[in-house]
DNA sequence: CCGTTTTATTGAACGGCGTGCAACAAGACG
DNA sequence: CGTCTTGTTGCACGCCGTTCAATAAAACGG
């Protein structure tokens, strides 16, 4: 029975892309699946496919709005500190996030391609953004560096600080000592700067 | 038809552990699956619940089999080096197996609990031998700091390196200038190693 | 207002998945 | 020779992603 519903196509999308969002926080990022997401919003599993490409399409774009909000999060984070605040600040707001929106950051992290296509484009470019906003912080740090060397950077701290913020929320850090994860960004965020400025 | 093997339940098992690694080196990570490893071997599907507790528990032992020659490997890499020359080889082996076996570690790494139990205690350990790899060189390289602190710091680095090569590995790195990944960690080691001993 | 085309939606199907289990055959044991 | 243990299967269950013909509602053209 079909036209029953008030939404228009894209609405029945943003629906869907919540309804993902919802599920991940509710039963954890692995019972995400097109059945479940069609039922969440009231319609048959066919339908998504009318609506997406594929499941892993949907996802991505979920995880894009997940990206999002927390690219916005950590502009905020920024808030005219100097650099070295700025950027601790920003991977301790990237540590919260993670450990406060758990299930929703593991299905950004841990959702790897059911096909092993490549990550599309407009997702790069959003990720991209993020190391941008590392960058600007580490060229007003140090304004003589080549912008090869500020990249290079970037992507360096943001990728480390992104491993611990992994290792810490799937519980793959506490062994001996129960290290709080804070600290340890903090300690990689402050020695690798120090080191970094004081280079050549 | 029972009884028609000629090996021991022990040499199935190990069979049916190697033949998860080869599964994931021929047909990538994500085709590892109970039916699949059961014809490998030759065996009905139910045959591995009769080896194993479940497809987890499977692959988490062959997971630790992977871990077990990435240590030994790391350990070769340091021989009678420097601390900071040791801890370098031992962030640029392990980039290059995670680059060289992609797909193995890919397994290793990307392999999340489909219940999600915690990870059991004998995978932990392991995970720890690692790190006692690196808090080695680390007291080493900085006698006089405390054993806290050069638990933080292996942990730091190490989760560090880790997220550099994962990034680099599912190629979530490249954008603009291309980096190679080497160079990476190379900053991510000597910065950070510069930055801590510097510290108080 | 009718006929046709477009759009939205479903239900059923396909093949694959992890897993539990009754059944059963081959060896071990008495 | 009979019984017990061990190894192994086939089948079933309920999931999964995905495709697709069928169909009903809306939109459109006359």
């Amino acid at each position: 029975m079909p036209r029953r519903s008030q939404h228009s196509k894209d609405e029945l999308r943003q629906l869907a892309l919540e309804a993902v969002l919802v599920i991940a926080e509710r039963d954890g990022s692995q019972a995400v699946s097109a059945r479940k997401v069609a039922q969440e919003i009231g319609y048959a599993p066919g339908m998504l496919y009318y609506l997406f490409e594929s499941i892993d399409d949907l996802i991505l774009q979920a995880n894009a709005r997940t990206l999002a909000t927390m690219i916005r999060s950590l502009r905020a984070a920024v808030q005219r500190k100097s650099p070295q605040r700025a950027l601790l600040a920003m991977a301790r707001q990237y540590l919260e996030l993670a450990q406060h929106n758990g299930r929703r950051w593991q299905l950004l992290f841990e959702h790897a391609m059911r096909h092993d296509a490549p990550v599309p484009d407009w997702y790069r470019q959003q990720t991209d953004a993020l190391f941008r906003l590392v960058e600007e912080q580490l060229a007003a740090l140090a304004p003589e560096k080549k912008d090869k060397d500020i990249q290079l950077a970037a992507r360096a701290i943001w990728s480390a600080v992104h491993g611990v913020c992994l290792l810490a929320v799937t519980g793959k850090l506490e062994v001996g000592g129960k290290v709080p994860a804070t600290r340890l960004v903090d300690s990689l965020v402050r020695h690798y700067l120090a080191g970094w400025v004081a280079s050549a």
